[in-house]
DNA sequence: TACTCACAG
DNA sequence: GGCTGTGAGTA
């Protein structure tokens, strides 16, 4: 590696705001991450299913495959294909559904049969779980995670990299006077041996060599070892194969991390953005996917193809955009972008902002409001299960403060119907609420149909529940409320679930089953904790994914169901809607 | 606030 | 192409 040591274009304030997470993504020694799992849906059937990376899987949802892994890719096989074409070029793909909801029913799981539409609903929950569990990982390692779907984030690598950096070079820690005005001490001549043979492909930078020539340099390459750290811990523990790219902006990041798959990462050095940008459309960055990026090809005259980003770059000021493109926040933006200085800060965004449970209905199923109750009681119990996955994972409880209905009539025009949603702590009330107030949307939204407008309501080709406001409230109300659901919750996870259902027999305040004390007054709800456990074990029999070939071992728990007794006289109350409507 | 649209994986 | 999510625009 070539150090080309000479005097630093950078202060130490510049490396002092690394240290400030509301800083660094502003300093010109930034370095951002974007970690992406490659095929994810497919990889983490593969783990469920306890097979290599060399089997052939694919994540299929009815006759669509949306996620194919790279060992069926290497058939031919791609996301555009159907269940039978797949097939035909991998005769031993190995075919996992998604887990389902069957119409009607409390629960999702992974079935033995292949699903149909028609009378089931796909759940994503799984990888929804699995992603939490990732972002807790990448939080544990990074401060600065940024959630950008379920199978990628953004990382701001700047304090690790201020730490790395104090340490391998400690004239750097050394306090200045006047920080802003005192640049940097040139490059030593040598650097230390743990920074050599950086992992990762480098982009070369404009004169075709790989060369440390400042700060910058170092902090990139201090990142590249930051993230092969991060790829093979997360190896290792979640098993998963990622891809990773380092830049100086989330940017860069996520084109980098795109550039090379699966199973490998790219560093951009800050001298090779405008080279690295060659390999890209415009219309491959963030944001510009779209109509937006199509229409400022447009309104600039640029041939789409060639080397647009360093054409705009070089052939148009900022006056030249605002003029262009008549718009002044979306020039500075563009002018930005193209040099690779659009500095967007990492939002560490931990908290739901909404939660959704959508379905396309095929032909005439749903054509009168009837048709479709039995939906809304999956969608209801789908929701009110992934709030009881927020409740288990954080202490600070999340609740709701409205309630969406959406509904799509077979013109394909969407409307929607909101109503505020109370703050309800217990999930079997808030249930009720819900199965109340979306009945009720669906009353309103039928008497504000407009027919004139936009045709007959039924056949209904789409319909969904929406929860959003999420707002944290206050917490357990009682400190041994707090204990109880963490004794719960260890319990879950510690101790082997039962074989068979079994009624504990009476022993006293001790249960039979896990040995634990029970007050009489719990009896009732820690019987409930067996079923559910022992229901669960149930529902773990064999999914359409195994039988095709392998055993499991990584079966996800179910949701645990609702306590059994409220769950009866919520079907009652579910019965008496289709009453009331008919 | 109510609703729609654009964009993304 | 189905499903889920975020953010911005509009009235």
């Amino acid at each position: 590696m070539l150090i080309v040591p000479s005097s630093s274009k950078f202060t130490y304030q510049n490396l002092l705001d690394l240290n400030d997470s509301a800083r660094a993504t502003f300093s010109p020694l930034s370095v951002i991450a974007h970690i992406d799992i490659n095929a994810y849906f497919a990889q983490y059937e593969q783990l469920r299913l306890n097979l290599t990376p060399k089997d052939p899987v694919v994540c299929l949802q009815w006759n669509s495959l949306i996620a194919v892994s790279y060992a069926a890719r290497e058939y031919g096989v791609s996301r555009m294909d159907s269940l039978q074409t797949a097939k035909l070029k991998c005769p031993d793909l190995v075919v996992a559904h998604t887990a389902v909801f069957k119409k009607g029913e409390e629960t999702w799981k992974y079935v033995d049969y292949l699903p149909q539409p028609v009378d089931h609903k796909v759940s994503l929950e799984p990888y929804r779980r699995e992603s939490r569990k990732m972002m807790r990982f990448f939080k544990e390692f990074c401060d600065e995670v940024e959630k950008a779907s379920v199978d990628e984030c953004f990382m701001d690598f700047g304090r690790l990299i201020y730490s790395r950096m104090v340490a391998l070079f400690p004239q750097l820690g050394e306090q200045q006077e006047n920080p802003r005005e005192t640049r940097l001490p040139p490059l030593p001549d040598q650097l230390p041996k743990e920074l050599e043979d950086a992992p990762g492909l480098f982009i070369a930078k404009e004169d075709g060599q790989v060369s440390v020539c400042d700060w910058d340099d170092v902090a990139m390459l201090i990142g590249a070892h930051l993230g092969f750290d991060l790829r093979r811990k997360l190896k290792k523990e979640l098993g998963y194969t990622t891809s990773l790219g380092i830049g100086r902006v989330k940017n860069i990041a996520k084109l980098a991390s795109d550039f090379k798959k699966p199973n490998q990462q790219t560093t951009v050095f800050n001298d090779a953005i405008p080279a690295f940008f060659d390999n890209f459309s415009l219309t491959d960055f963030w944001s510009m996917g779209g109509k937006v990026g199509r229409q400022i090809l447009q309104d600039l005259e640029v041939e789409s193809g060639r080397h647009e980003v360093r054409y705009i770059k070089d052939n148009f000021s900022l006056e030249d955009l605002a003029r262009e493109l008549k718009d002044p926040q979306l020039a500075e933006k563009l002018y930005k972008m193209v040099r690779g200085e659009l500095r967007q800060p990492i939002n560490p965004r931990t908290d739901v902002k909404s939660m959704g449970s959508h379905k396309n209905f095929r032909g005439k199923s749903v054509s009168q409001s009837s048709d479709i109750l039995d939906w809304f009681k999956v969608f209801v119990i789908d929701l009110i299960l992934r709030l009881q996955e927020l409740d288990d994972e954080i202490d600070t409880q999340r609740r709701p403060t409205r309630l969406t209905l959406y509904m799509r009539n077979s013109r394909n025009i969407t409307s929607s119907r909101q109503c505020s949603f109370p703050l309800i702590r217990d999930l079997d009330e808030a249930k009720k609420k819900v199965e109340e107030l979306s009945l009720r949307l669906l009353q309103e939204l039928e008497e504000h149909w407009d027919t004139a407008r936009a045709g007959p309501m039924y056949p209904s080709t789409h319909g969904g529940l929406a929860f959003s406001g999420f707002q944290e409230i206050s917490g357990y109300s009682r400190i041994d409320e707090l204990m109880k659901v963490r004794a719960v919750r260890r319990e879950t996870t510690a101790s082997p679930p039962p074989r068979e259902p079994t009624t504990p027999t009476d022993e006293g305040n001790v249960c039979a089953q896990c040995g634990a004390e029970v007050a009489p007054a719990e009896r009732a709800e820690h019987n409930d904790f067996h079923f559910a456990m022992a229901l669960n074990d149930e529902l773990n029999t064999q999914s359409y994914g195994e039988r095709l070939l392998a055993t499991r071992k990584r079966e996800p728990d179910p949701p645990v169901p609702a306590k059994r007794a409220k769950r009866d006289a919520n079907q009652k109350t579910l019965a008496g809607w289709s009453r009331k409507l008919r």
